[in-house]
DNA sequence: CAAGAATGCGAGCGACCGCTCGCGTTTGTC
DNA sequence: GACAAACGCGAGCGGTCGCTCGCATTCTTG
């Protein structure tokens, strides 16, 4: 079989079938975040991009790819476009700083995108989406480690990763709270969080605060 | 049809029937909290328990009444054995000890029943299951205002809300990661989840914390 | 324009799941 | 012991879902 490859070749796909796929993907997110992934039926996808089940999979081997292909392209938004929001700090920015900047960041892109978020909390998620998920917090974990032990200079590696996950955890139960209100009040729980993460962590730090350690509302 | 009842009467049960009933609601305690709600199937709970299928149906009409079943003993046990967590304390009660004896309680309660954690933080509850959840959660939340309000005593009602709300959206956080750990590290946890809450409330509260408001390891 | 590849369709296949039904067994009652 | 009710079984029914297949249509390419 002088022909096979490891790597399949990606058929050639005309303009037309690019614009399904992005069709498709669209349709995918739409249904993804409105029931979950498990209980998303690939005949409803097809139906919301108005094509039929053998067009879907004329262009996604099964529907866990469809999952993938969706988490993988917003994986790519988010790091384009958000990329820096947990990048090193100037050690001398005020604690309140660094946390409202990263959580405005993320935060924004959760709101942007709710695929993103019906993909990566469901708990019903099978195989590589799952690995996915892992590999995305583990890689967001190291990042606040970084970002904690400029702030706690003198902090053993496990209380370290103890407070990186209490973050991250701090931020998810924030980031639900956000996303089921609006307007107004959304603004007010991301106030809420930040200020929850700040008084969190502010008593580690060496009192590194802003001037203004308190609420402000 | 004179022997009709809007509250069908309850079938005899012999002694055998009600530790079938125990027997199969511990079965489906065992593969909800492994596998969730929705991927759990009736089969596959008979089996557990090693019945048949039509022995499961023989105690319950459908899949359904199983978790409420379940959510319902549950919902009771709590009730006798924790019913106290958030009852009023003395306004005089630092806030940290009032914290700290409320977080003791729940997490107690969700370590030695974790399908409770299964069928109340899955994503994909159906029909009544979700309005028990919903019950739950308004009643919680109203207890924490009723307690926040001793401790904060000038505050808009929608900012005591918007607290109430961080609260248990902290709580949950700090609850799946102290699921997720064991022993010593479990314990960890349970104190960061305390200090993270206690932090959280301080400043509101008129400073009224205890002799040591920061952290203690 | 002709040929082949890419695209598009939708009935339907196989698997699984919630649940039923007919029938045999055990238990309580007189 | 006789009878009825509760218990127990497991093959299988109806339905959904992921996915396929044969065939028609559209596009690219020479």
């Amino acid at each position: 079989m002088p022909e096979h490859q490891t790597t399949e070749q990606p058929r050639r796909r005309q303009a037309r079938g690019e614009r399904r796929i992005a069709q498709l993907l669209e349709a995918a997110a739409q249904v993804f975040c409105t029931t979950g992934y498990t209980a998303a039926s690939t005949n409803a996808i097809a139906r919301e991009a108005g094509v039929s089940p053998g067009t879907l999979y004329q262009f996604f081997p099964n529907k866990e790819a469809i999952a993938i292909e969706l988490g993988d392209r917003l994986m790519q938004t988010m790091r384009t476009t958000y990329g820096e929001a947990l990048a090193p700090v100037d050690p001398a920015t005020p604690l309140e700083e660094a946390v409202g900047a990263a959580v405005d960041r993320f935060i924004d892109f959760n709101c942007a995108h709710p695929a993103f978020f019906a993909l990566m909390h469901g708990p019903d998620i099978p195989g590589r989406i799952g690995e996915e998920h892992d590999a995305l917090h583990a890689t967001l974990l190291t990042r606040i480690e970084a970002l904690l032990s400029s702030f706690l200079p003198s902090a053993p590696p496990a209380e370290l990763t103890r407070t990186a996950h209490m973050c991250l955890g701090l931020y998810k139960a924030g980031l639900e709270l956000v996303l089921a209100h609006e307007g107004a009040e959304r603004e007010a729980y991301v106030q809420e969080l930040k200020n929850a993460l700040v008084r969190y962590l502010a008593p580690l730090a060496g009192d590194r605060t802003g001037p203004d350690s308190g609420s402000r509302d």
